[in-house]
DNA sequence: GGTCGCATGACAAACGTTTGCTGAGCCGTG
DNA sequence: CACGGCTCAGCAAACGTTTGTCATGCGACC
């Protein structure tokens, strides 16, 4: 393993400890002579020198670590996302280090958040954002280097990477539009979250830009089956001609399916359904759902970026860049014309 | 932040900064005396000190951080894996330092195992391994402390928690018999992991043992549906009478979907299968999957807890324990009596 | 009352880097 | 020939801890 030190490259070189040190860094070599360059890089070859990161970053005050935090992991929206995040950071050198809060409560993730800041990361991508956010304003008030991922808050002047809601709900409605449905509900998200409040703004104004009536709608209090089931009973008891459902996400559009199902209507046939986030294995539910697809992985990417160019670029140009990447539309069995 | 400093701590309590460390470390809070040790402890809460856990570790060639490898976030399958381990690590004070990598040749691995180990990780736990391993073959040799999760490798005395495979192809098997089946076919997972190897090999022993012919299998090159629905389509050409599939896992399952409904097979009627894993949503595809469930956050929380007394427990009590973890039978509506 | 021992806390070294400063040597120029 | 400047490399401090060793002072025992 990497036993060896700088030192012992320095003793193995004939040189002092900081001449080594100068050239094996290639930004400060030039300060070092051609001959002993090579000398001291030969000497770290043979003795295989791994640097000792710890004691690097004590003195530089640089980790080349981030740190990112994630509401659940067994949300398979997140893999996609971290795995591009943790491409983007390899590619700069930089590693990542990542907890999950289990539903998590401000508290939880004040916590996480402590113990990622104490093992002294760079910077955070926080997956965790709620449209009120303590937590973040006060990262952002202590000058933490913090990128958000896929929610964002309101108010705090901070950077965010996030799927264009408003473009996909539009896609989503289009199409239905296009179909030829006029009688279009909302199966809305916590209202809480940016997503769910977002997504339901856009519903209505898509309608009412449709020239169509925006008021069915009903809240799911969580991005899950059963509560996108609980919501969805009330919706079309409320609304029996209800054509077609929008749902905020997959989850609750599974919800939907069984609501449906126990009124006598055909999802795909005499109701259609769309879902949002378009995880795995949506092409294999029955019907295969139609669903508005992000692109998670390059959320991941992007969000990374822009922390990196916070992180490495020249200091406080942390203007608050925001970037929203264009959804598209998965189309399957769960629309069809109305009957 | 925490800028307070040790030194500053101690200067605010009147006492040398050994003095202070003594009195914040419970371990050697016994030999400072109790007055001393409580005016520390306040001056600590006073400045709201946190240690540097960065110069902290360079002292004690400790990190408290252990390292992940998984193959492939994106799968389902280890969020919940990924979930209990960092549970088990948080509540002993460790992190989890995480690494993915896309369908890892070995020399991924190896790569980010390096930079693991450069950031002086106190272990690693490996998703990752396969029959052959010289990765951890090689970190086994260095003797670094690692645990396997999920597959295992061969000749290697190495600490391993795993899904019971021998038991979860016997509950498939047996439930399948119990509805009245005797021509179960196979379609085993790739013979270089040790998941894909030891459901094969239980799937015979359990034929054997239930008096029935173990012949009928056929090997998907990777555990995913376009594989999986190849296999299984010369599976089912090659043995047009099989009653029943078992699949070494879900996504292999849902490719048998295909070829059966190709040929003209209702799945649930006419043909059995049976899944592995039971990743989400299993339960929404048509027909619901009948699938092993295997308690995978255990075998994260049992995983990170193997490692956790290696690293913590009484030195070289290393014995290369294996942890074997029963599975249950989700049973649903892709099997049932044969016709 | 003297010595021993123990409890307490200070001192300083060490972990492995990076980096500002200093100084030696050399070359060229006036 | 003297001096200025430049290139190169060494010295030492610093990052914030932990911990072995040592000095001090006190009480107790004989």
């Amino acid at each position: 393993m990497g036993r060896a030190t700088l030192k012992d490259v320095a003793e193995a070189a004939g040189v002092h400890p900081s001449t080594a040190s100068r050239a094996l860094n290639p930004a400060t070599r030039s300060v070092v002579s051609a001959k002993t360059a090579a000398r001291v890089l030969a000497a770290a070859q043979r003795l295989e020198y791994q640097p000792h990161l710890l004691a690097r970053s004590l003195r530089t005050n640089r980790t080349m670590t981030v740190g990112m935090v994630i509401p659940d992991v067994e949300n398979p929206l997140f893999g996609p996302i971290i795995a591009g995040v943790e491409e983007r950071l390899a590619n700069d050198g930089f590693s990542l280090l990542i907890t999950n809060t289990q539903q998590p409560s401000d508290e939880d993730v004040e916590a996480v958040v402590r113990t990622l800041i104490d093992r002294r990361v760079d910077g955070l991508i926080m997956a965790t954002a709620h449209r009120q956010d303590p937590v973040i304003q006060e990262l952002v008030d202590e000058s933490v280097a913090v990128v958000l991922v896929n929610r964002t808050t309101e108010g705090i002047p901070v950077g965010a990477v996030l799927g264009d809601d408003h473009a996909g709900i539009g896609l989503a409605i289009n199409h239905l539009v296009e179909l030829g449905h006029r009688r279009i509900g909302h199966v809305a998200g916590p209202a809480t979250l940016s997503t769910g409040f977002a997504r339901r703004q856009s519903f209505v104004a898509w309608m009412q830009g449709a020239g169509l009536d925006p008021t069915a709608i009903e809240e799911a209090d969580w991005y899950q089956v059963d509560p996108g089931y609980r919501a969805a009973s009330s919706l079309l008891d409320r609304n029996p001609d209800l054509q077609a459902i929008v749902a905020a996400n997959d989850l609750i559009a599974l919800g939907c399916y069984r609501a449906a199902a126990e009124r006598g209507r055909r999802v795909g046939e005499s109701i259609s359904i769309t879902g949002y986030n378009d995880v795995p294995f949506m092409e294999f539910v029955q019907p295969a759902l139609t669903s508005v697809r992000i692109p998670y992985r390059r959320l991941g990417v992007e969000a990374a970026g822009l922390l990196l160019s916070v992180l490495t670029g020249p200091t406080e140009d942390r203007r608050a860049v925001s970037l929203r990447l264009p959804p598209t539309l998965a189309v399957r069995a769960s629309t069809s014309a109305p009957g």
